[in-house]
DNA sequence: GAGGATTCGGGAAACGCTTACCAATTTCCC
DNA sequence: GGGAAATTGGTAAGCGTTTCCCGAATCCTC
């Protein structure tokens, strides 16, 4: 009861309920409804226990609360790997998001390591998280099933075990895939080379699987030679290019499983003569930030960062608050859409004379308007 | 007392030490003391209580502990903008070097808003963390005065106010700037642009100050025409360049306050007929990722990422654990050198038959030898 | 104006852990 | 072998909240 010894005797306790109680001249019990806006309180005294809270700089303490309701209001965000420029973003808007729903975020990236993946896994159950949203793009087995264990509302992308607590962000890779193929055929190209990602990733299976139906939609075929496996990674997507380089018939456009393996067709090419986009064009996935950074700006197919976020964060909060309104909902649609930059133009010999300007008038028709 | 009616009650809670305890036949106390590596348990007994603590699959809850302790093993990270690419290898860094220390990171970015800066600083305070470092490049003073005031230990780069609980990062510019510099001079340089940061941050005044001086110690003189002042963005750099190009005297290179203001200015010279680094060289400042990934990639000077985000966690330690052998430190200095890449070579006319190669070769000995 | 219904506010019991304090047991030395 | 010292384990008091339960106060209604 006494606390005024105790204070002193160890680290200085913050401002707590007690505190703003004896100054309110009302109990914990009412101190902690106002602070809770339950509503059962009478408006003249939450005014005055609210008066004493700004009086003495009152802030709850996150720790007892989650001890006492059970719930942190932490999500954590698992990505692959925190430097790849994609994720940043990513972590952002799902860091607003959650923040402006009273959640705070714990993030982590495997780094593809095992060992950290593991540790990260147990910090997470440690610190009591509510719910964790998986966002790396290669979801390693074993790091589900730790996970699904411990029973806590899950959120993944593209593909997740059949789970009462577990929420699947399904994105729609073909439809931008498609735009870019029918943007591609619409400045006149037949020769369409793609590099996908590491084919073990679903993800990266999805996507060149993608390809080949926009193209086969558009009756173009592809040639075994036209197909490259990467590996998501700006020396993978140039080690690819030179592939395809060596290859008998040069394709005059290249389309690429993500930006970072199109980066690094563009050093590729650099480092020939060939130019982009008069000799080869070429298009990203995922409309990472650099994109638009390089030179030239990368045509892209966008996968919304945001879009992304808000699904997440609605998912997990749809598994964590008992009447949520979409707590039943299993899958969460994402869609992904063409964006026309500098990095892709009619094949060289096809119209010679024409400017870039008209080629992306002629080209814009092709992307999703908007 | 009766768990087992409890916690059918409400959310089913996580098992927990009483849980071990009852399992290795010993009380709480002893299970705590085993967990928490207390040496003066019998080591047979110890072993009895890990076999339990695996076997009922115990993880201690850490809000528990923070609660009782008053040390939250949470620390705080504020940078600018995590999607500006030189805070996310920042942040990873942090973050490795923090987990490993037994500590949690909370991120938050202030995107140079007020109003989201006061609001992390009080999720931090809800959150009660350690300790926070404060890794913006252009501290705003209304947030140090905050956080001062809430007297837990801090960290800050460059300059922080004189309190003892405030450590503070010193970046050593003039260091890395001096070796850009002559490593231009070496090349045969002398009229040599700068574009700084905006200049009512610290750091962009130091940045620019240290060029100034690294120019006059070799006898070199900085027109007015030649220094621009830009915002660290790749838009603003875009637009110093242009400035510059309009200028009477056309520089052979420009020096800029960091990467991304360079990226902009190889954007800028994209759009003339100027070709880096032939006619015109380009140093970049940070040594972010993307330098490398840029055509051609940047010479730069490098401020490590590691060194930062070890100094950081360091120093906050520091403050935070009582008998902490640098406890005293305030100061904690951070290198920065050069690192040559692509986009610097000798001016055109100097010697127009030299290849890139000869003028890497030459260039290396003005780099700090690793 | 009395009696019952309805609010409203307070006391106290958790939540899961650490740790001060104490009791019991063992060890050791003379 | 006996008493002191050292070792070891247990009990219980918090840490700062939320929330259940109940008594007190207020409000209707007749």
């Amino acid at each position: 009861m006494d606390r005024s010894k105790k204070s002193s005797q160890r680290r200085r306790a913050n401002v707590n309920i007690h505190d703003v109680a004896k100054r309110a001249r009302v109990s914990i019990a009412t101190v902690s409804r106002v602070v809770n806006r339950i509503s059962t309180v009478d408006p003249e005294l939450a005014k005055r226990v609210w008066k004493a809270v700004d009086e003495v700089g009152y802030v709850p303490n996150t720790q007892a609360r989650a001890l006492v309701s059970g719930r942190s209001r932490i999500l954590g965000l698992i990505v692959s790997e925190i430097t790849n420029p994609f994720f940043p973003e990513l972590v952002q808007e799902f860091e607003n998001l959650a923040v402006a729903q009273g959640y705070e975020v714990m993030i982590g990236s495997t780094n593809y390591d095992a060992a950290r993946t593991e540790s990260l896994i147990r910090r997470m159950l440690q610190r009591n998280v509510d719910g964790v949203a998986v966002m790396t793009f290669g979801i390693e087995e074993e790091l589900v099933h730790k996970l699904v264990d411990h029973g806590f509302p899950l959120v993944f992308v593209d593909a997740g075990p059949e789970l009462p607590n577990v929420r699947v962000l399904k994105v729609n890779y073909g439809e931008g895939i498609r735009e870019a193929v029918q943007h591609l055929a619409a400045l006149g190209h037949r020769q369409i080379a793609f590099i996908s990602g590491p084919l073990h990733m679903r993800t990266a299976a999805t996507r060149r699987d993608a390809f080949r139906k926009a193209m086969a939609e558009l009756g173009l075929t592809v040639p075994a030679a036209s197909m490259a496996e990467g590996k998501h990674t700006m020396e993978s997507g140039k080690a690819a290019m030179e592939q395809l380089l060596r290859a008998a018939a040069l394709p005059t456009a290249v389309v690429c499983s993500n930006d970072m393996t199109a980066i690094g067709v563009l050093h590729a090419l650099d480092e020939t003569t060939h130019q982009v986009p008069q000799d080869i064009s070429v298009v990203g996935f995922d409309d990472i930030h650099l994109a638009q950074f390089m030179l030239p700006p990368l045509t892209t197919v966008q996968m919304s960062c945001r879009d992304l976020a808000t699904a997440a964060v609605e998912a997990l909060r749809a598994g964590i608050e008992p009447d949520h309104p979409r707590a039943a909902q299993r899958e969460w649609p994402i869609q992904t859409r063409l964006v026309v930059r500098r990095s892709t133009d009619f094949p060289r010999g096809t119209l010679p004379a024409q400017s870039k300007a008209t080629a992306e008038s002629v080209a814009r028709p092709a992307t999703s308007a908007k």
